[in-house]
DNA sequence: CCGGATCCCCAGGGATACTG
DNA sequence: CAGTATCCCTGGGGATCCGG
């Protein structure tokens, strides 16, 4: 992307990580962990191929990511953030916070992969009883499942199945995100189609930050 | 802008503020408040006014910001944040704080207004001493000064002149953001060339967040 | 002079085909 | 699987023009 050209922080952020995709990419690095370009190309519902490979290459010079060839029996690179691209984390959170109330509405069409999801409860939520016992959510809204765990002040979430969920939430996203958010009630969430087994009460232990 | 199409709360934020300078003009009217056309034409060097005026359409329509007619006077419209506009505040000072390491480098031709310096120097800076008498830091270091006004546990900047500055920094941007984010001494920054009156000991005031 | 609208040109994005 | 190459088209950059 052309340069801003203006002396401010923010302008040389966005000279940075400012061009269509580069924070999702991102994003999606965060929350998987270091991937495959494929893998990358199908966290980016309607990416290019020559998009993604353009701006990888762009974010391993600015050295945002790095590539790690992946041991033997996989023998592929893997695409992985440095400490300068995790540091962009508190952007992404902030984008995220601030995103979150344009999901009441469920466009038709839109891509969903669960740990979206997860990482948005996670990141407004604080674990309100940090001394009781460690529990886990079990969230089931699309293909593949996620977790959020809740423990010891912290507030976690990933992909995957809990060993054993003390709350599963399974239906839409948007009643999963909206229960866990606090903006319609279990009662509500319940009669509109989502199907909760476990205890309730452990929604408890999100409270908000 | 394209949407992504993805039910994710990062991608829904992009989906509005992802275009390129729209963040940058919610920037200008933060610190600018609320602001003219042309203000805000002249604050967004290269903009073209097309782009500008679509953009404050966009902006309008997706209820960031808001026409306001002038009194007599001035009888201009001006443009200004609502509250959700202004509820973006968190992701510029995220972004500002991820690009301030970015500019230890001063490239040639960039444009520069103070007020994004001392906007750069607020954001991540903490009054060390609420106790203490306010302090008034005058920045001079283009056409326009800024100011930095520390005092009861809060850090803020502004444009324009302190009444009794109780330290003034003239010289080039680098310097004067090099000496108030602690990078380079007093010593370094006055034989580089930043000019320096009143008490420097007031530095002191500004603690790392 | 302010607040845009219009026009033209080109860089960058989107979709798909193709290759090591 | 991991990209590269190609083509098309949208959207941004830059200048100019126009009404108030």
């Amino acid at each position: 992307m052309r340069s801003y050209g203006q002396y401010c922080t923010i302008a040389r952020a966005l000279d940075v990580v400012g061009e269509r995709w580069t924070l999702l990419i991102v994003r999606e690095l965060l929350l998987q962990g270091p991937s495959r370009f494929t893998d990358l190309k199908n966290g980016l519902p309607g990416i290019a191929t020559n998009l993604l490979s353009g701006r990888l290459k762009d974010l391993e010079d600015d050295g945002l990511i790095a590539r790690e060839d992946a041991p033997p029996p996989v023998a592929t690179t893997l695409y992985a953030l440095t400490d300068q691209g995790r540091s962009l984390e508190p952007v992404l959170k902030a984008l995220g916070e601030w995103g979150r109330p344009l999901m009441v509405v469920e466009h038709a069409g839109d891509a969903f992969q669960p740990q979206w999801l997860a990482y948005a409860a996670a990141s407004f939520a604080v674990d309100s009883d940090p001394q009781a016992a460690p529990v886990a959510i079990q969230l089931i809204a699309g293909d593949k499942p996620a977790v959020i765990e809740v423990g010891g002040g912290e507030v976690h979430s990933r992909v995957g199945r809990a060993t054993a969920p003390d709350l599963t939430l399974e239906g839409p996203p948007r009643l999963v995100l909206g229960l866990l958010a606090g903006m319609i009630d279990v009662g509500r969430a319940t009669s509109s189609g989502l199907h909760i087994t476990g205890n309730p009460d452990v929604l408890a232990r999100l409270g908000r930050a």
